[in-house]
DNA sequence: TTGTAAGCGTTATCAG
DNA sequence: CTGATAACGCTTACAA
């Protein structure tokens, strides 16, 4: 309206037919003359006639829209999944609603509400670092609302997670210091309550166990907000005392590695003679810092189209959210390059 | 219907009321009730009653939805934008609905269509590198379909536009570069039908010539594509030649200036003792290479929430599209780190 | 204080 | 081959 947008209905009067009449020409419906069907078109082209996909939505109880909720756009890997999930949707004709919630529990809550508002037809989360309960998705998930979780995963019954192996990609990257003869490997760790960092603790604990070497506690710190201040200082303070020094440091991604590089050059440690370093994600810069930094690569386009994919079969009942709580997991690859590689 | 979304209707069958008293009780209009207020809420809260969003739209030919069109969300500025759109469309209650072109025109073109199809209140653009034709966004602006411009923004009449003042930006590193004692310093530019590209490009040019430095022809050179490979390539053909070898980088972004800095290292040039390189935009890892680099930074953050404040103004009709056309230019800022500044 | 009915743009159903 | 009508969920004159 506001637009001069034309409707149907314009079309109808102004050929003096039905709207149904209209409609079925446009679709090509059997049933309608092909003299009909050549002016309703040729009226709806002059008119730049486009279908009022609102009005279908209310119609036909399906928007053709998904929702993704993250917790943050500017983190390089997520914006990898989302880059991903829109190439899949609109090659399958479906638009994306975005909201990320800053990581708090509330905005996450809230985005839920909007989406179920706005009749999306299914949605991709990967929750906030705040969020332990997970009642507003188990609400989701028991009015059979097409739900998808990638990267960080919920702890509940079925539900139908995409995530990267997060435990092999740890174990990889580990072994590998191990390999280059790092004995005292350190990991700077990912907040507790989230499944990926408890999985690359696992693979870092077991990668240790499985050659012998025994971990001591404060081998392990927590990094919760992942930020480069804050590794700075922890590898610092980890650093402090010269005697028994680690010698490699495992973090559970690419900006706590870089973090601790900077901390490792100001204490006029090398790398990797000195310390080894391996990340976590393959971020954009991991390549170009000094040394390069060997990381474990996660596949997030790859990570958005399956989710996606999978989103839009379940969206269209190929297949069934209960008969099938799936799992999909995703290889991840360890990137080898300088930070890690004694000479 | 499927997820067994209570309407309006089954509150008003089950308490015997009409539909319009239901609605209006749920928005406390005057002249129910209180007891039939409490009834319909108490009922609408038990229900998990929600306003169905699609209704509400066809209603009101309003879908509290804006439209973003960007070339790539991984590109951090971008990514940022974003960050600022979904902050300030969300604090009003709009949605953002995303579309990225993967820098191609044709995708562009069906984005538009897709989003007007959606009946979007407004929309927020910064075109793809191959857009050289405007028509589609003529079109909008010929219906006066609420539209901001960010960043890249086009040759068009009447347009509101918000960018950061890439020419200022520009001048202020190569300046800085010039007084650093930097004489042969090079530009490697952007694509050049950007107008982004240009303006730097322009900055660059005065700043040399203000200082009375002779710009040469082969010092500038285009990266159209903006990849670190390309940069390390164009670099080492750069300074081939031992003599009169450029000392200095000015790159239209980080990623080029990283690129060049690998090539620089390969080289075994030191960086800025031989060769001070200052890139654009303040990417995430520019603090974290080694040296650290100078750079340009872009308020994204910033540009997404004004951008979206005055979208939502013009879609309010606070601000008329006509009445002013507008050109809101934030200021960028020189971040000098150590890549730039001789010792 | 409440109900009736029309309408937003589209399509499915039934009837001609 | 085409038309009338109802319906999707909600709001809003107008009536009562």
């Amino acid at each position: 309206m506001k637009l001069g947008q034309a409707t149907i209905k314009d079309i109808a009067k102004e050929l003096n037919v039905s709207t149904s009449t209209v409609s079925r020409a446009l679709k090509d419906y059997p049933g309608i003359s092909d003299e009909t069907k050549r002016k309703v078109k040729e009226l709806a082209d002059k008119l730049n006639y486009r279908p009022n996909a609102v009005a279908l939505s209310l119609r036909k109880s399906k928007s053709f829209t998904i929702g993704v909720i993250i917790p943050e756009v500017v983190h390089f890997f997520f914006s990898t999944v989302i880059s991903g999930v829109e190439e899949v949707a609109f090659a399958n004709g479906y638009n994306v609603i975005l909201c990320q919630t800053n990581e708090k529990f509330n905005r996450e809550k809230s985005s839920v509400e909007t989406m179920l508002s706005n009749q999306i037809d299914g949605v991709l989360v990967s929750f906030s670092r705040e969020t332990t309960n997970f009642d507003h998705f188990k609400k989701m998930i028991e009015l059979e609302f097409p739900i998808v979780f990638f990267d960080r995963i919920p702890d509940l019954e079925n539900t139908i997670n995409v995530t990267v192996n997060d435990y092999q990609g740890a174990y990889k990257a580990v072994k590998h210091l191990i390999d280059q003869g790092f004995k005292r490997i350190v990991h700077l760790s990912g907040p507790d309550n989230l499944t990926i960092s408890k999985q690359r603790k696992e693979g870092y604990l077991d990668a240790l166990k499985d050659s012998g070497i025994k971990v001591k506690p404060e081998w392990i710190v927590e990094c919760p907000y992942g930020t480069e201040k804050e590794s700075i200082l922890i590898t610092i303070e980890l650093f402090k005392n010269k005697e028994n020094r680690p010698d490699a440091i495992f973090a559970h991604h690419d900006i706590v590695a870089a973090g601790a590089m900077m901390a490792l050059k100001a204490l006029n440690l090398r790398i990797p003679e000195d310390v080894g370093v391996v990340g976590f994600s393959n971020w954009q810069f991991s390549s170009m810092i000094d040394p390069p930094l060997s990381t474990v690569a996660q596949p997030g386009f790859q990570i958005g189209e399956t989710a996606t994919k999978i989103l839009l079969d379940l969206i269209n009942k190929k297949t069934n959210m209960d008969s099938s709580p799936l799992n999909i997991v995703l290889d991840t690859e360890l990137l080898i390059r300088k930070s890690s590689v004694k000479v």
